[in-house]
DNA sequence: GCCAACGTTGGC
DNA sequence: GCCAACGTTGGC
């Protein structure tokens, strides 16, 4: 199983949001990132556990837990021309983006940067690295589980 | 609003 | 293949 660490901007699709779905479930749809899609596409599987982390707001911060629930397939929003996330160049033949199910398993209080820096265990966390931007970043067991313990 | 970091694009 | 220009991200 892997963890990793998924990024949304509240304002666009918050914690709540996700709480909110049917089964509170949704798909993960909108990455327009190579590196992003590739973890996505070849590295997530059904049972693999993420952070939901707030970002781009006044409060940035990790804010729960969720699983993966499926495995990828291809993203919708790529063929829909009234999506922000339009791709011209993708078919349904040959797909270029995809997403995943993600399921919310919890709402927690919201850990905030400041807070994840003064971890040792997570010295070298991506999401803390500078200039990190990647919307997916793997996050390994023993960060995982030293943020687990402070939450 | 600022700015550092980084990805993408496109001319050559 | 190089690299300058440009756009986006995201914390502060």
């Amino acid at each position: 199983m892997n963890y990793w660490l998924l990024k949304s901007d509240p304002s666009t699709y918050s914690i709540d949001d996700l709480a909110r779905e049917k089964n509170r479930t949704t798909a993960w749809t909108g990455v327009r990132n190579y590196q992003a899609r590739n973890f996505l596409r070849d590295e997530m599987r059904p049972g693999d556990r993420a952070f939901f982390y707030h970002s781009s707001c006044e409060e940035p911060g990790i804010v729960g837990t969720a699983e993966v629930c499926g495995p990828a397939y291809p993203d919708e929003t790529q063929f829909d021309r009234k999506s922000k996330y339009y791709d011209a160049d993708a078919s349904r033949d040959n797909p270029r983006w995809f997403n995943v199910d993600v399921r919310l398993v919890e709402k927690t209080r919201r850990v905030e940067l400041a807070e994840l820096r003064a971890q040792k265990p997570l010295r070298n966390m991506q999401l803390l690295k500078r200039g990190n931007r990647l919307s997916i970043t793997p996050v390994t067991a023993a960060e995982w589980n030293c943020i687990m313990d402070i939450l």
